[in-house]
DNA sequence: CTGTTAGCGCTTTCAG
DNA sequence: CTGAAAGCGCTAACAG
């Protein structure tokens, strides 16, 4: 990028060949002769000549980058999912570019337009908290530039997917707390629009009612995931004349926040309020008491979907939109051992 | 960047006009009539024209993306530089693109590398643990590829870092524990050629010789700060004769595996040993007993490199290196109250 | 104030 | 097997 850089064109010069020689040799072309290919390689080589993607990338129409948006980055979720994407990217020789919206639908429409704007050849997506609209998905639809949707998706798209199975992860952690003995299960959810929040209650809403127990919806909470929220619909949970016996958190920093509320007032985990996360992140077991929760495989979730965007990329027009569903595991620990 | 892509030209032709003057007119040009680009631009507008940033970089030999080189993503304190880097390279205009070295130093040079050859303005590194040597960015100086290193830095380089004082973060720590009555202050360390394990280090042996206390060799140790090794080290650390009554962490993450391997061994903290840790991450105070730490301004850290990097962009010639250091603030909590 | 022209570095027909 | 030439979309002299 700096003065002087070499180009094929030196390279050319020195060999007294065309450039177009030079090109073809460079990128193990057939027609090229064993020993030219080999003094192209070797003066390429000698001349520390390294190619200029940009120019490549405006000729071919591609840029072999791909595209992230995440709600968050500081979050070891996410933060996962990215590398698992990342590795894979690179293996198949692509770049990856990272936004993250910070949970706003605006910043989410924003990323997705600079990214467009950097040519990225593909888009992997997770949904902000405030997204339950898709005309900027489907904007892409209509340009034709690929994407995948993980995690935090919306349903209806003609697009791949890739998931965990939240309603069954739901079901575990409810049908397990039922199994310790709570029968005052409140449910501390996302976003009402949100994906995840509609499956894991559906898995909530499945165990209860198999094990005969009615739902009381004043136990279910919608929280904007913020710690401020969390804490004002713990305590709102708590200072209704029947409390919960068991708080369900929509995710691990959730169940956290809760923690600290619960630890505030003095309240007993388990013994008083049993207490289940979801995500499994790394400090959930180093917490006191230990953190039930519901281990995601997030690395695995950025693999599959980068390889999914990527098999699109490599063959638009035999691709088929899949939606991808992982298996989740139950974590029990102390929080939710009665 | 799909088929039907708009160009400049569309909006010439459209327009009866030359391409130059919808550049410029695109450009905001002040040599252009205020009539022709208000017609321009009403029909860039129309047509849902988008600049091919490929193009533009490839004729200025700019691409106004720059590079960053973390150890890990999967971090909080990384996340939160990366924030701080994004949120002002936006503002300035500019995208990102992020590499992590897995704490690698091939991958970092790998890293370099790749984000050097998709043609990045520049680069925001922070060394991975692994790293000593200089040639990497040597080559970067000689190529005259600007860069900035945060946090983990290594001296002697003329460019510019940003790192927080370690030193006094380091002695801060150490003499709260001697206040503390502790007299046997263990130090588990980092990598022994990392910048932030010699600084800390300093400020540990000053604490302890201000206050008279002659520093015991076999208190410190060096992990390469996995979990295993860390576990490793504290066992050691505890079968010795004379067990420390003290451990300082080089930062949170091992100050909660050593929190683990604590508990597991039925060991009170503080009562038996006081535990600080460094970097403040947010579920610190979520810990039993709660982590004292010194908290790191890691949004700011990312904040001024980007905003230094992008100076020195700016203004390539009247450009000087600077070496910015920020305070810490220490984080007295449970862990460390004896 | 606007148009013409010449590339940026590379790939890819089309001709040999 | 190799070369000549066109052009990706855009910017920037240079000329009017």
């Amino acid at each position: 990028m700096k003065k002087g850089q070499v180009t094929i064109r030196d390279i050319a010069l020195k060999l007294n060949i065309s450039i177009s020689t030079v090109s073809r040799a460079l990128r193990n072309s057939p027609e090229i002769k064993l020993e030219t290919r080999k003094k192209v390689l070797a003066m390429a080589d000698k001349l520390n000549y390294s190619p200029n993607v940009v120019a490549q990338s405006l000729r071919v129409n591609k840029t072999k980058t791909l595209g992230i948006v995440v709600p968050e980055l500081a979050s070891h979720f996410f933060a996962s999912n990215i590398s698992g994407i990342q590795d894979t990217a690179y293996r198949r020789g692509y770049n990856v570019m990272i936004c993250q919206s910070n949970e706003s639908f605006e910043q989410e429409k924003s990323d997705i337009r600079t990214l467009v704007s950097s040519r990225v050849d593909g888009l992997l997506i997770s949904l902000s908290r405030e997204t339950v609209s898709y005309d900027h998905l489907q904007n892409l639809i209509d340009r034709e530039i690929p994407f995948v949707l993980f995690d935090r998706i919306l349903e209806g798209l003609p697009v791949s997917t890739v998931t965990v199975d939240d309603t069954l992860g739901a079901y575990k952690v409810t049908r397990h707390l039922i199994e310790q003995g709570c029968q005052r299960i409140a449910f501390l959810s996302g976003p009402e629009g949100m994906y995840i929040s509609q499956k894991r209650m559906d898995g909530y809403e499945k165990a209860l009612s198999e094990k005969g127990i009615i739902m009381d919806p004043g136990l279910v909470r919608h929280s904007d995931l913020t710690s401020e929220t969390t804490q004002a619909m713990v305590r709102d949970l708590l200072d209704q004349p029947n409390p919960p016996d068991a708080i369900f958190a929509i995710n691990d920093p959730v169940a956290i926040d809760v923690m600290k509320f619960l630890k505030g007032r003095g309240i007993r985990i388990p013994q008083d309020i049993a207490l289940v996360g979801f995500t499994n992140m790394p400090v959930s077991d180093a917490l006191e008491p230990a953190l039930s929760t519901v281990d995601q495989p997030a690395y695995e979730m950025g693999r599959l979907a980068a390889n999914n965007l990527l098999d699109q990329l490599m063959d638009p027009d035999g691709f088929e939109p899949k939606n991808i569903v992982l298996d989740t595991e139950l974590v029990i620990r102390k929080s939710s051992e009665k």
